[in-house]
Parts: C-alpha cells; structure tokens; sequence
RNA sequence: UCCGGCGUAGCGCAGUGGUAGCGCAGUUGGCUGUUAACCAAUUGGUCGCAGGUUCGAAUCCUGCCGCCGGAGCCA
C-alpha cells in the first residue's frame, strides 16, 4: 500500500478507506478504554493526523506504549470520522510499525514549548516543530511564486556566478576564496601575497550580488532576474542580517525608475496575495502564536497601493512631523532606521516607496538626475523590517559614469565589461534586490531573520 | 564594531552574602474518546568559564566566552 500524506488524508471527504500514513510522533494519550491516541505529523501540513490504536495490536504493549515524541511510525488502517471533537478525521490503526524510537530525556523536542533561541541550537531539529514547519512550508511558496511571477512577465531566470572576481563593489565585506596555503601563501618581491598563483590567477570572492552580472544580460535579452545566495562578510550582529541570504534581482531594459518602482510593487502585492491564498493554514499558526495581525496586515497590503515619496519629500515630512527622533533628519544625511520605521510603520501604515537620494549616499552606477544632485534610486520600506528591497535606474551614459566612478575613487579598469555595456548599444535600464528572508520574516511576523532560513550563517554562527 | 540586558536541573524560570528551589518534561502509580489532558509520588545541579574579595559567593568585583535586544552597515 502507498503511503498518503497526512494533508490530503485530514481533506478526505470519504470515510472508510484502507489508508497507509507515516510520520513522526507527536504525543501520545494513553486511555483506558483499551487505545493510545497518537498525534503523527509528516510536514506535508501544519495539522496532525490522530490515530487510535487499539490494545489488540500485538505490540501495544511492548511499543506502543513507549512511543514518545520524536519517534518515527508507519500507521495502517482505516480513515474514519472522529469520534471526539478537535478533528474532523482519525486513522483507526490495524497496524502501527515503529521504524524509529526516540528515548525521552535525550529528544530535545518534548511536548513542552521550546522558545526560538533554544531551537536556534537544534537546526537540525527544528524543522519538526510547528513553527518551522510553517517556515518551510511559506518560504517554498513564496520562492515558487517569486519564479511564477516573473515567468508569467517574460522575465528570464539567470543563474549568475556565487564565485566572482568583481572586488570593491562598495556593496559590503566580501568573504575570500583561495586555495592558497592560509600559513604560508606564495609572496610577491614586496612581501604581500601573490594571488596570481591562487586557484583562479586572481583574487575571487563569494558575490554580494548578481547585479552587474544581470545587467549584462538584460542588455541583451530584455527582462531578467537572479535569485540565488548572497554573501555579506560585514560583522553585523542584528535581527535583520546574515551573512549569507538569498536575494532576488530583476533588472529591465529599456525602463526607468518609474518602471522599476511598479515592478516592484507588483511583486510585493503578488507574493502577498498568493502566500495569503496558499498558505492559510500557516499563516493562521503564525497569527496566534507568532504575531497576532499578520493576516491582517497582508490583506490590507495586498489590496492597497504602496505609497510613494522623494527622499526630498520624506526629508520635509521628518523635520515638520513635530517628533523628537534621535537623530534629527537633514537633507544629505542617509535615513536612519527610526525614520524608516516612522515613514512605513506610522505615516503611511504599509509599504513606503522613497526615490530619488542624494547621490553622495548611493552607489557608484546609479543615474544621474537632471537636478545634478540627486540620483535615480528607490528603496521600499516595510514596517518591521524596514528596508527590503534597494533598486535603482542605472547609469547608462558612458561619460557620467565615467566621473560618477572617479568621483567615488573606483579604476574604471576594473570595470571593463561594466563600461562595455555603456560602450556598445547602450540603453536605459533598471532593477532592484530583495532580501528574500525580509520578505519571510515580513510575511510570517517572525522576529528574528535567523529563524526563517533553514542554516543560518552569522558571525560566529555557521 | 558600539550601547544595554541575560547566562541557575533536559526546557522555562525564581533565588541579591549563610543548607540550591518552583513549574513543565521524564519515571512509577491512579483516572479518562483524549487533544496545553488531569491527580499523586519520584529522579534530576561543576549556578557560563577563569581569577579576586570574604569566615562563607549562584549572589559582590575584574577579565573572558556565548546569547538576546537596540544602533551602525545593508537586503
């Protein structure tokens, strides 16, 4: 007999049938009326499957009684309409196999709650308790659903390098990959290390983003995207980073800024309304235990337009709010996460879209504005989460580039197929990057961004 | 990296100078179509590590390690 999983089992409209389920146990209750209820879980949904196993089972005795949480079980018998309240369906086992035991004491995971730090230690436990369960469960959909999107828009999938020798982006730390002997490395005559004789002829590291890469190939196949890990070496020690996450990167040519702030909103209120379609279950587990009104505070954003501002206007906005933040808002200054969180969480309750900063704030390859002082970039901001998604529309004149990149003390030598792009058909371009664990951590109310990745990697955290 | 908090039984916590405690879990027994099960008994400790003060330190002091929250950097 085929095992059928738990899911579609607990959505049987028909009772009756012969059925093979197997999971992992959850508790089990001893009656005296001659059965053992066991609670089984196989991760292909939030809910358990009760089973009830009678005393006439020939190793009621010597196994079934000494299930406990953790242990492993294949249930044979017949799907029946449950008896008792709390489940609609229950598996009136003929024939309960115990594949593996699990001694108490040891198993971490008992019928207590365990609180998110503690499971932090058990990353390969973790994935059996409700929680991380529903995690996995949302971020599949939601990395399904980031490829549907733009599939469904044309955009082509490019897998961009993870090992890159673009140094110096500017974009943060970047972690070194050699395979040079660490005590002795080769040394050039005036004693620094020669990285000619490393592995790849020069220094490579691990990327901290695809985006230069992409551009390449939207100027050439029109619309694309990356999504794939990301690796940042900064020592960041905070509830919003990790040192390696998963980003998504779409870059369009032939579009401005205007086009990329509509992209992008387009794809927050598509994934919004599609975890919310798919993933009512979880979301409902994440809404009692987790975060009460997430549910909520998805519908209201998956409906309404973002809103949408310059960073001249949000400036403004700051200085006459009449509010005493920490660091008062200036004109030039980058907007610190007490604004953001003013801006998303108070002013406009929901996704904020700010373009247009102060070009000494950003990056080398953003465009230039016609005001001479600005440039072409947005960030959307969430509340909670704050920033989570940085894009821009990229310079595309070759000469402004040239001084944006002298300017920001860069070699255009190390940028020869950067400035080829601007060199041979050049065109008007954009894109931006989503932190992909933001977008999880958003959409479940989990705090910490550690706990919505199955391995995290941190500082002192691998 | 900076600021603040925390580190005591498997887990969650109390204990602020004088015999190391409670709840949950575990074990045993009782009860029950149960579902955060309940009732009774019971097992379980290098108080993060190192040094110092003191007759005496979980408690006070110093250093280190780790974790959490906030900030910075960013996605």
């Amino acid at each position: 007999m085929r095992r059928t999983k738990v899911a579609e089992l607990l959505g049987a409209t028909v009772c009756g049938a012969e059925v093979r389920a197997a999971g992992w146990v959850r508790t089990r209750r001893d009656s005296k009326g001659g059965f053992s209820f066991l609670e089984v879980n196989d991760g292909s949904c939030l809910a358990n499957l009760q089973v009830i196993a009678p005393d006439t089972l020939p190793n009621y005795g010597d196994e079934v009684l000494h299930l406990h949480p953790g242990a492993s079980v294949v249930v044979e018998g017949e799907l029946a309409q449950s008896v008792g309240s709390g489940q609609a369906v229950e598996l009136k086992a003929r024939a309960v196999r115990v594949l593996g035991g699990s001694p108490p004491v040891e198993y971490p995971l008992g019928k207590q709650k365990v609180n998110f730090d503690r499971l932090r230690e058990l990353p390969h436990l973790r994935p059996r308790t409700n929680s991380f369960g529903a995690l996995a469960r949302v971020r599949h959909v939601l990395a399904q659903e980031i490829h549907r999107f733009f599939d469904a828009r044309g955009f082509l999938y490019v897998h961009t390098p993870v090992i890159t020798a673009n140094d110096c982006e500017g974009a943060g730390e970047m972690f070194r990959v050699t395979t040079l002997d660490p005590h002795s490395p080769p040394r050039l005559p005036d004693g620094t290390v020669d990285f000619g004789q490393d592995f790849f002829g020069r220094r490579a590291s691990l990327t901290v983003s695809g985006q230069l890469e992409g551009e390449a190939y939207a100027c050439a196949l029109g619309d694309i995207y990356t999504f794939g890990p990301t690796f940042r070496a900064e020592n960041s020690n905070t509830r919003r980073h990790l040192s390696e996450f998963w980003m998504v990167e779409p870059e369009m040519a032939f579009a401005d800024l205007d086009d990329d702030a509509a992209l992008a909103e387009a794809f927050l209120r598509h994934l919004f309304g599609a975890v919310l379609a798919r993933c009512g279950e979880d979301l409902g587990f994440f809404d009692r235990r987790v975060q009460p009104g997430v549910v909520a505070r998805l519908e209201r954003l998956a409906a309404a337009p973002f809103g949408r501002l310059t960073y001249t206007e949000a400036v403004r906005l700051l200085e006459t709010s009449g509010r005493a933040f920490e660091y008062a808002p200036s004109w030039g200054m980058d907007l610190q996460s007490e604004h953001e969180r003013y801006l998303a969480g108070e002013v406009f309750q929901g996704p904020v879209v700010v373009t247009d900063y102060p070009e000494a704030i950003k990056a080398f390859y953003m465009r230039r504005n016609d005001d001479g002082r600005t440039v072409a970039a947005m960030d959307v901001l969430l509340p909670e989460v704050g920033e989570i998604i940085g894009g821009s529309q990229r310079e595309e004149r070759l000469e402004v580039l040239l001084e944006a990149m002298r300017r920001a003390g860069l070699a255009p030598e190390a940028y020869p197929h950067y400035l080829d792009l601007r060199r041979f058909g050049s065109v008007p371009h954009a894109g931006f990057g989503l932190g992909f664990e933001r977008l999880v951590q958003f959409c479940t109310g989990m705090n910490n961004i550690r706990d919505v990745i199955p391995y995290p990697r941190a500082p002192r955290l691998c």
